[in-house]
DNA sequence: ACGCTATGTAAACGATTGCTGACTTGCCCA
DNA sequence: TGGGCAAGTCAGCAATCGTTTACATAGCGT
């Protein structure tokens, strides 16, 4: 471990842009956009403020560059061909599974504005994809039948997740400490009721 | 209207502070509470700004008094000896109906933190017995078998509810448009699945 | 009618914000 | 091994934040 404590650690543009990446994701997800400063975000990734500007141009650079990390990992990881009667486990699974740290994080940043257009447009499709591969698991098609309530349902289940989450980080008892075993049956009712075919 | 344009409006305490009330609801509900400038809130009311910390002793106190103001008027409205069925009509007219506006304003000041401490607890405090109303609809009782996951259904109930109003005000479409009438066939789905006793 | 108080106004305070420029220093390659 | 450039540091800028203070005036009670 070269950042052990003291002495100055190694020059690395890539690491410690990583870094700043991880610590303004936790800060802009806990805290929001205008709550966050700079110098917050520094201190927690270790590094000197005046690095944001030159890896990400801005605070709202940073932010940008947050999102579209969470767009590209959901995108990998979420609703990728996966059967009707499986998404509601995975779901569970992210909301309170082992990793609900970082798919916490994830969901909330998704709910963070910083008013900028940019970053909203970001945001903006990365719920959309979201909401249309959930509504495509469900059998939904551009142009057939019933296409728009589909679509509609699929995005109100997306909508609950996010509440899920949001209600869960307001330490609401006993949602908030909910494990995913007794997260999983409400999910299922909740999710097969929307979403049934 | 004494307050057309031009001329200085009448004096009077109580009008200026329901002024500042109003607008600062509207601009916490919209734009979250750090992104909120007291000079905005101001403006919008059409009041001077220094009139804030005389009325309301600081922003955090504006703040908190447009929470206590939001649940005196959800403990008054919502849910209150309500018939099971009649739920998921109530909350759709609540999401999309005709004062729509002004409900989804409270219920995204429920979401806004200010990171103030006895703001934080008002907050807690009109989620819980938000959810207890919910619960208790549903026959929940402090000690009867399986209260702990009928709480944890209601708080979910809630939940769902929250994360629609907040993907509606984040024009993802079809859902932000969608009408009262699209809106109550999927909610009974969610609540039925969720609530059924 | 007049004076006192509640109401509203104007200007500025110190603190904090995002950001920049000039600077040091570590590291790679010739 | 040393020159050159990328990587990191430091101090301070202008703007904006919430708040306070000193002042003006409308309106009510006598």
């Amino acid at each position: 471990m070269t950042t052990s404590t003291a002495g100055t650690r190694r020059r690395d543009a890539a690491a410690t842009r990583r870094l700043l990446l991880a610590a303004a994701r936790r800060r802009f997800a806990a805290d929001g956009y205008t709550a966050t400063t700079v110098r917050d975000i520094a201190t927690d990734a270790g590094v000197n403020v005046a690095l944001i500007n030159r890896y990400f141009t801005s605070k709202e650079g940073l932010f940008e560059a947050c999102l579209t990390g969470v767009g590209d990992e959901l995108g990998r990881t979420v609703a990728q061909d996966m059967p009707l009667e499986r998404i509601p486990l995975d779901i569970a699974a992210r909301l309170a599974g082992p990793d609900a740290g970082e798919y916490r994080i994830q969901l909330l940043l998704l709910l963070r504005s910083s008013g900028d257009e940019r970053a909203e447009r970001i945001r903006a499709d990365i719920l959309r994809t979201f909401a249309d591969r959930l509504a495509t698991a469900t059998g939904w098609r551009p142009g057939v039948a019933g296409a728009g309530e589909r679509m509609l349902r699929a995005q109100i289940t997306l909508a609950s997740a996010m509440g899920i989450t949001l209600l869960r980080s307001s330490t609401l008892e006993p949602l908030a400490s909910a494990g995913q075993e007794e997260l999983t049956g409400p999910l299922r009712d909740l999710f097969t009721a929307l979403l049934r075919p």
